[in-house]
DNA sequence: AACATAACTAAGCATTTGCTTAGTTATAAA
DNA sequence: TTTATAACTAAGCAAATGCTTAGTTATGTT
């Protein structure tokens, strides 16, 4: 038989997904990639096709990475004081040193281009899923008539959305002022 | 004397930025620019400098396109629901076919690099523009405190930059209710 | 008409991009 | 111990990147 791998791919893949988040997807090159990674480029392109497929792996464990807060919001019984907590934590989840790094996904949804599909799709289901963990914590009132459920669950997707690009812009007083405010009235 | 120039400054840019626009900052690459802009690339760095220089160029054109909604929202009296009308026409002003292109500016925000000081500040003060605009529509309700109208900015301008982002990946239907939703206790 | 000068053209610069290929090394089964 | 095979290294590929340079053309002033 033959070789071993030198590496876990999984290993490789959270470092990368740390070059992903903090530059972004085009400003990653596979030099950086190879670098960080600390692999060569034939292994790279061997374990996962191309940088496209780098990227895909490195979403999926964005996701797992993100699961600890994901999964706490799912067992929350606490309706929406759950979901203004999941905002709080994600803030936490997405800082590094004294900066935000926003969301992986959001930060890429404007670098992928209309003919990449296949991330583009992988970017929506991930929307998705967070948007249904909403709708069952939403759904905990059981005053809350469906269609309220739906409406809200939109506008609380909007206003993380809007998280993820403002913990670039604005400071921390104005990030709390946001949630705040999006959960005066819910 | 010497020659005069075969092209307007104001025109080619215009058309500079809607490649960026459409691509971003990065994917729009210097040769995509010349054939876009109809001039050569001698021409495009001694008019703006460099790529850099068309972008911040871009950016103004886009604020002037903005003008049109900008000023009406400015010259609106009627506080909260002029706020809500800017939301629906900045839609509007993004529509381009079927599909929404975003902001120019918040399109960008994740592509520049924390070295690209100057387009960073341009960013950051174009977001504070609108957000003066906001707050002075608040303020055309006498009963609200001036702590509430700076949180309830925030909130708005959260909003607005997750419309931007949310355009991109959910339907008519949900960007309207997030609209709604927004709005619905202000 | 001659000149000075800015606007132009087109070619080319070094560097970087994503990806491949040719050749070497380690490993497990025979 | 031999051998088949996968994992490795390192060099290199064409194409694209942002930007520059050398040389030509047009135009207002003298």
């Amino acid at each position: 038989m033959a070789r071993k791998k030198q590496y876990n791919e999984q290993e490789v893949i959270e470092k990368a997904m740390h070059l992903f988040w903090k530059n972004g997807y085009e400003a990653t090159s596979v030099r950086m990639l190879e670098k960080e990674m600390g692999i060569n480029q034939f292994s790279m392109y061997a374990s996962f096709k191309n940088k496209q497929g780098v990227f895909l792996k490195s979403i999926e464990c964005y996701n797992r990475q993100l699961h600890k807060i994901k999964s706490k919001l799912a067992n929350s019984q606490n309706g929406v004081a759950g979901i203004q907590q999941y905002f709080y934590d994600f803030l936490d989840f997405s800082l590094e040193g004294i900066s935000y790094k926003g969301c992986l996904v959001t930060n890429s949804i404007n670098e992928i281009k209309p003919t990449d599909v296949e991330i583009l799709e992988a970017l929506k289901r991930f929307a998705n899923e967070i948007r249904n963990l909403f709708v069952s914590n939403l759904k905990q009132d059981d005053l809350k008539k469906e269609a309220i459920v739906q409406k809200q669950a939109d506008y609380l997707m909007n206003n993380l959305l809007g998280l993820s690009l403002a913990s670039k812009v604005f400071d921390k007083t104005q990030l709390n002022n946001m949630i705040e405010i999006t959960f005066l009235h819910l």
